[in-house]
Formats: C-alpha cells, structure tokens, sequence
DNA sequence: AGGTACATGTAATCTGTTACATGATTCA
DNA sequence: TGAATCATGTAACAGATTACATGTACCT
C-alpha cells in the first residue's frame, strides 16, 4: 500500500539504518508488509530529500558507511496525516494493521470510526458470501469442480468471519478521533541530527 | 503474483471479452485477485501474441467491436504448466486459491503435495508467532501500545489458524500428483477458431 | 438531446523486482 | 586467504496505476 510509510512506522519504533531495515521487514513487520533492500534504500533517500528523515552516523564507528535514519518532526506529521487521510477498503487489512502499528507508537490517532466502517464493510460482504454459498451450493451433493469452488468461497467465508471477530476484540482498545500527543518523546532531536 | 495465468483461468471458465473479464475480477475472481481493464487488455494482446487465446469474434452482432477471447489447447497447456511448475510461498495464498480453481476447471492437477507443503511451512509459521506472543505479551499487564502490538499479533496468528483449518478440510478433495485429462472437453475449437 | 452502460484502447507514470556492482569486517 | 556477513548502492526491466481518448448502443 505505501512503503514510504511503513518504513516511517518502523522507524518510529526505533532508528535504523537501511540494511537493518531489510532485516526488519523480513522479520517481524515482515509478517505483514513486504520490502526489498532496494525499495528501502530509494525510499530512505527520497525521504531524506522530503525532509521526513535525516541521517544519525553511527559516532561509535566513523570508519563504517554505515548510516542510522531517524525519523524528523515532519515525518512524523506526515505518519499521522496519512493515518488520519487515507481511507482504507475492505481488502486493506495490511494496511490497517500498519495503522495500528503507527497508532500504538505516535499515541491514539482515532482509528476507531475507521475500524467501524471497515466492520460495516466486511460484514456486507460476508452477507453477500452466503447468498452465494446458498444460492450455488445449497444442494445437498456437488460434484468435484463445484466442491472445489465451494472450498474457495469457503476461504472467504472464515476469513472473513475470523477478521470480524479480531475487529470486535480490538474495537475497544481504539477510541474516537484524538488529537495527535503532541509531546510524544522524541528519540532523536531533530535539531541537532539535521542540518 | 500472475495476471496472464488469472486470466486464462477465468477465459477456461467461460470465454468472455476484455469488459467481461474486468467486470468479472470486480466480483467472484475479484474476491481474491484484482485486475484493472489496461492490464486485462495488454494481457489478453500479448496471450494473443503467444498462442494462449485466440478472438472469437461475436457473430451476434458484427457491427460491435466486441471481441470474446477463447483458451487454445497451448494456452490450457500453459495453465498447467503454471500450476504444476511455480511452486508458492507460504503467503501466496491467494496464488493457492488461483490454482484451486484451475484444478476445478481443468482436472485433477495433483496440487495435494503443495498443499501438504504450504501446511508444514504454514505451521512452523504459526509455532514462531506463538513463541513471540509467549516471549513479549506473557506477562499479565500490558500498555495501551502494546496491547496493540499484541493485537497485531494475534490478527496473524487468528489467520494462520484459520487458514490450517481450512487446508485440513480441503486436503481431502485433492489426489496426489496426476497426469491432466486430456479429454477434456473443449468449448471452443482451436482448429475452427484460429488461424 | 443527454446520460449511462458497453467496449476498447494508448500514454505516462509509478512501484516493485532482478541483476549487477562494490567494498569493509569478521571468523575459520 | 577465502567465505560469510555487513552495508550500500546503480541500472534495467517488468508490472500496476492513472489519466486520457474514442466511439457505440440504449434508454428516457
């Protein structure tokens, strides 16, 4: 979905360079969101000309090419205004949950009413999965083909009520629209890593 | 993960013309593969191009530009190919689904190995998720962050889960590795429709 | 006459992937 | 000294998205 942003989020949790970013995303954010060391490396340097990051070097060894990315007030501005603008569909779940992931670090971003309407959105289209299961597959016996088919529709079926439940469960970890926290810590001072 | 190979499936299905087509990745197909009308339609050129589908032009009404695509036997031939011959990853699930629904439409493909594979590597998947939810949310109280990242967490660990249960169901209906029935019947003819 | 659905395409751009390339450090 | 890991990048290509463009058929 962005990978600009992902890489922001990530940052966020903590500065790293582009290489241990590559390690990152094939490890724990990985789980969800997928990024070459390339698309990191182009998306570190845009990102650096946007004035979202800036590099930290690494003081402990000069001598390395080694370079720590740290996320600057604009990026982090630019995390919430994309959290907050980007209205996600349906099939976005990855998505989502890099918004949680944004939201769980930066402080509570108001992701409920989002969550409501992608709720809202899921449970119409599971509505629809089951006029489709009770109008294709109703009858008692399917030959081969159709129970494949069915076995797909059926995949969408608990997906998608497995999702609806997870939603529930997080629902009431989310409240409404906030103001951004403001006086989040910042890890790196921005002032003295810039310029 | 293969746009040309969706849509030769879906053309196996049912010869359809470009618009079908898009209209068709926007309701069943579309629940688990996307396409836009510009990629459908440089697809179906080049499937041209190579032999894999063949213009059926609509003797309803000649006066429309309406142009119905058919699978030749070398465009079949090709499907099986991609099924037998790419293996998936562990998250390719819809890949996996996009194979089902070829074995439906063209036999019996031996996907059951796959299957059985994409089991194993999807289990040792959900031990490393329950060794992380052990290892940093095992104690009782958490933050409000990490209570998110714990939901992160556990919205993977809920879809592994799901996803094991329904490959356990599904195992059933596939045999092992077979060889494809020829026979099968053609909707269209490629001697009378080509060339 | 005007709007909507049908029907197909081109062009420009952006994103993602793959291959190639370089050089330092660490350990056997 | 040679292999593995660390670390960063360029270049070429493939795939996807968006905007633009055109024209027909049908209904009101």
């Amino acid at each position: 979905m962005s990978t600009p942003h992902a890489i922001l989020i990530a940052l966020l949790e903590k500065p790293a360079s582009g290489y241990d970013l590559a390690r990152r995303f094939d490890r724990a954010i990985g789980f969800f969101w997928r990024a070459t060391h390339q698309q990191i490396y182009r998306e570190l340097g845009r990102m650096v000309e946007a004035g979202w990051v800036a590099v930290v070097e690494d003081e402990a060894d000069a001598a390395t090419r080694r370079k720590v990315y740290c996320v600057l007030a604009v990026g982090r501005e630019e995390v919430v205004r994309w959290v907050r603008e980007t209205p996600l569909g349906r099939e976005d779940r990855n998505a989502f949950l890099l918004k949680l992931r944004a939201d769980a670090v930066v402080g509570p971003l108001g992701l409920r009413d989002e969550l409501l309407r992608l709720i809202d959105e899921n449970r119409a289209q599971l509505v629809l999965y089951r006029e489709i299961e009770q109008r294709d597959f109703g009858t008692p016996s399917l030959m081969r083909g159709q129970q494949l088919q069915y076995a797909i529709l059926k995949a969408g079926i608990r997906a998608q009520e497995v999702w609806l439940e997870w939603a529930a469960d997080v629902l009431p970890l989310l409240d409404g629209d906030s103001d951004v926290d403001i006086d989040v810590k910042r890890r790196c001072d921005p002032l003295r890593s810039a310029d």
